[in-house]
DNA sequence: CTAAAAATAGGACGAATGACCTAGAAGCGT
DNA sequence: ACGCTTCTAGGTCATTCGTCCTATTTTTAG
C-alpha cells in the first residue's frame, strides 16, 4: 500500500482511539489492530507515539478549518453559522454523552500528562474562537466579539461535559434551544450587555 | 502507624495525584512514594487500583457534603451560598487553570476508560445538583430549580475547561462576574423564563 | 527483467505496572 | 515477658508498553 494512505488510515484510526479511549490508554497495538497492521510496521510510519498525536492534532485542524469554512458556504448569516457550532451537540449528542467533546476532553488529558502537545491541542479552541469571534463581529458586535466567542465556546463545553456525566438528552436538548433563543436576541440587538447570561 | 491514619494518607495522596496526573497516569509507585510507604506494604491496605479509586471518590464526597453544609451554616440567603459555589473557580483559578475541575476531568477520564465507577465518580455532580437546585428552590424557583441548578453546573464546567485550555484569567473573572449578575436577576425575580440565557 | 527503494512482518529489548507472597518488625493486651 | 494481631518491607511474577532491529516481501524505476 502507498505510504500516504497506510499513514493517513493510522492517524484516522488513532483519531477515533484517541477520542473513545484517551491517548494515553490507546497503545501501538490497538491502532495497528485497527488498521491491520504489524505492530512493528508501525515505526516505519510513527517514529514516536507523541508523533501520532501531533498528526491527530494537524487532522483535526485540518477537519475543523473544512467544517467552519463549510459553514461560512452553506449559511448565509453569521447568526446561522453560529447556530450549525451550536448544533453540533444535538447532531453529535450520542458520541459526545459517551466519550464528550473531542476538543475538551484531549486538552484535559494532556494538561493532567503535563504534555508538550497541550498548546497544540488547544489550537484547536483557538481555531473555534476566531471563528465564532468573526460571526459575532459581523453581527455588529465587534466591541465583544470575543468575549461572546468565548462565552459560546464555554457553553458548549459545559454541556458536552455534563451530558458524558449525566447522559440526559432533555438537558442537551434544552440547553441549545437557551443558546439558539439568546442567538435570536444576539443577531436581533435586543441584547443589552456584553454579558450573555 | 494505625493503619486507619495511614489509609487516610493514601487516600489523600491518591486524590491529589489523580487530580493533577490522572488516574490510570497515577501508579501505585506514586502515591507509596507521597505517603513514604514501600510499594509490597500497599496491598494490605488496598487490594486493587479500582479499590483506592472508590475510596477516593468517597473521600471527595464526604468532603464535598462538609463544604456544602458548611456554606449552608456560614451563608444566611440561598442567593449567597449558590455565589459561594460559583466563586470555586475563583478560589481555585490556579489549580484549574493547570488541571481543570477535579469532577469534570475524572468523569470524562472514566467515561473513556469505561470504568465501572463512572456511575459513582457522577454521584459528585449529583450531589452539586441536588445542592444547587434546592438553594434555587428556596429562592422561589420551584418549578425550574433543577434546570437552573444544571445551567450553574454546566457554566462552571465550561469555564473550568477552557481555563485549562487557555489560561486566560480574565476569562474566568468575566464568567464569574456574569454569573453573579445573573444570579442577582434570579434572585430579584427579575429573570423571566427558566431560560438563563 | 533487474536492481534499488519502499513497505511490511515479526521478534527482542528494557522499563514500568498491577498484583501477589512471605518473612519479619512493631504494637498491644494479658 | 509472652503471644497474638497488626502492620511493613522487599522480592517475584506475568503482562503490557514504547522502542528498536533485521530479514523479507512488495513496489517501482531504469
Amino acid at each position: 500500500m502507498a505510504a500516504t494512505d497506510t499513514r493517513r488510515q493510522i492517524v484516522e484510526a488513532a483519531d477515533r482511539r484517541f477520542y473513545e479511549q484517551g491517548f494515553e490508554a490507546t497503545s501501538f497495538a490497538d491502532i495497528a489492530a485497527d488498521v491491520g497492521l504489524s505492530r512493528g510496521n508501525f515505526y516505519y510510519h510513527f517514529k514516536a507515539k507523541d508523533e501520532i498525536l501531533d498528526a491527530v492534532i494537524a487532522l483535526r485542524l485540518d477537519n475543523t478549518k473544512a467544517m467552519l469554512e463549510g459553514w461560512e458556504a452553506e449559511a448565509a448569516t453569521p447568526r446561522e453559522r453560529i447556530g450549525r457550532f451550536v448544533h453540533i451537540l444535538i447532531a453529535n449528542q450520542t458520541k459526545i454523552m459517551a466519550f464528550g467533546c473531542p476538543v475538551g476532553t484531549l486538552s484535559n488529558e494532556l494538561a493532567k500528562l503535563d504534555h508538550v502537545a497541550r498548546r497544540d491541542a488547544a489550537e484547536l479552541f483557538i481555531l473555534f474562537r476566531r471563528w465564532l469571534a468573526r460571526q459575532f463581529a459581523e453581527l455588529g458586535r465587534t466591541a465583544d466579539a470575543d468575549e461572546l466567542a468565548m462565552h459560546v465556546l464555554m457553553h458548549s463545553q459545559g454541556v458536552a461535559t455534563l451530558a458524558a456525566a449525566l447522559g440526559e438528552e432533555n438537558f442537551v436538548r434544552r440547553e441549545v434551544e437557551a443558546m439558539d433563543a439568546w442567538l435570536d436576541a444576539i443577531a436581533a440587538g435586543t441584547e443589552p450587555a456584553s454579558s450573555p447570561d
